[in-house]
DNA sequence: CGTTGGATTGGCT
DNA sequence: GCCAATCCAACGC
């Protein structure tokens, strides 16, 4: 069953609720030679306007142009000198709002995957944003790329996350901006990251008991 | 033009 | 659990 592109509208709104929405939605990578690689998305994290930890916090800069651009586009950048991350833009023109995908349940391709990163095992394919990539073969040639158009890299309708089995954390990595739960899980997969120490994570929309 | 540190990972203790 | 690797974008001089 083909599944259906997530529409222009779907990012054209906050991250916050984007992030989340995108759990249980499936990130499709088409490559050059017709091969198609697919996972299921388990963790996300929005990044606001305003928000100190967002790469445009600072403003508009080469690397982080995509943010500042239509929603339902792939930003790529490359950090700590091995890693690329993708991200989803969200909201409009000029205000610069990212979901970054943290980590995805394999599905299709999951050979060529194991073959991109070296190791073989599930669990290790796609449970970090560097990984994930690499699973998948993005990079900076994705950057920019249009989700809702485009022939190499887009999402599809899955089955969407039931909210109590959504968790949220702080975001993983970030030195500033840590007071916002803007990391968004399925709660026990087994695929999602390392993840952050510190604080467990909290069920969305239920409170914790009192002692 | 030099410095700084990062939305991480993998390997080792 | 802890830490080094590794490169480049951003920023200051």
């Amino acid at each position: 069953m083909a599944g259906r592109r997530l529409s222009r509208s779907f990012y054209r709104r906050p991250a916050v609720e984007v992030a989340p929405d995108l759990l249980g939605s499936v990130l499709v990578r088409v490559l050059p030679d017709g091969l198609r690689l697919a996972g299921r998305i388990v963790e996300t994290e929005a990044y606001e306007p305003g928000d100190p930890a967002s790469h445009a916090f600072r403003g508009k800069t080469q690397r982080n142009a995509v943010m500042f651009g239509p929603p339902g586009h792939l930003y790529v950048y490359f950090t700590y000198g091995n890693h690329w991350m993708s991200n989803v833009v969200a909201r409009r023109v000029g205000e610069p709002s990212a979901v970054l995908l943290r980590a995805l349940e394999p599905l299709e391709g999951t050979a060529e995957m194991a073959s991109f990163r070296g190791r073989g095992r599930p669990m290790d394919l796609c449970s970090g944003p560097g990984k994930l990539c690499q699973a998948l073969a993005i990079d900076r040639r994705l950057d920019g790329a249009d989700l809702v158009r485009g022939p190499a890299v887009w999402l599809e309708e899955g089955t969407p996350a039931v909210p109590n089995a959504i968790a949220t954390t702080g975001r993983v990595g970030v030195s500033v901006g840590v007071e916002p739960q803007w990391r968004f899980l399925v709660r026990s997969d087994p695929f999602v990251s390392r993840g952050r120490p510190g604080p467990p994570a909290k069920v969305r929309g239920w409170s914790a008991p009192k002692p």
